[in-house]
DNA sequence: GCCAACGTTGGC
DNA sequence: GCCAACGTTGGC
């Protein structure tokens, strides 16, 4: 597992996480203590290979609400632990136990995120698909169902300007 | 509720 | 290693 420092592309680097707000939205992420969460659950190879290998403490995230009605980018959040182990992976209890995890190599792994800031106005899906500048961002692509999506700088300004937020963050 | 797209599983 | 079957995601 890469160790902490061993991330080295500049930072901060800039992400969409998903949520269904049906199980956690924006609001339960500005709700929670310190306005924090672990991110957990996430089983599936191509986002945790992300999580271990290339998000770090300061990355900045797009959080939007997929299955929700209207779909779309809520608000603004900051990894402010970066990877360790998922414990659910070994509760039997859980629904997202993997009783194929070895606890000394563990297989799944989260991070912590911190509610930044909400969104002035929430950008749908709609209004990403509706912006040219924004046809090569993988969330507004068919059949993409990545849960945590790399974003480009470009796109992380244009997405942050649409939804009324300027100032430093939009960097 | 429907169904397209995708990831995983398991038989061979 | 192939690929059909299956389960899940997620927009509509």
């Amino acid at each position: 597992m890469a160790k902490t420092g061993s991330k080295k592309r500049a930072r901060p680097r800039h992400w969409l996480v998903k949520s269904e707000p049906g199980a956690f939205s924006w609001q339960d992420l500005c709700d929670s203590p310190e306005r924090t969460t672990c991110w957990d659950g996430i089983r599936n190879y191509q986002a945790r290979n992300f999580i271990r290998d290339e998000i770090a403490a300061g990355d900045l995230m797009l959080f939007y609400h997929s299955v929700a009605k209207p779909t779309g980018v809520a608000g603004v959040a900051e990894v402010v632990r970066e990877a360790y182990p998922d414990p659910t992976q070994f509760d039997p209890a859980a629904k997202y136990h993997d009783p194929g995890s070895d606890p000394d190599d563990p297989r799944w792994l989260m991070f912590d995120l911190r509610a930044v800031e909400e969104l002035p106005s929430f950008v749908t899906l709609q209004d990403l698909k509706a912006n040219p500048k924004l046809g090569e961002m993988l969330v507004v692509q068919r059949g993409q169902r990545l849960s945590i999506q790399p974003v480009k700088a470009a796109e992380w300004r244009e997405v942050l300007r649409m939804g009324g937020l300027q100032g430093s963050m939009a960097r």
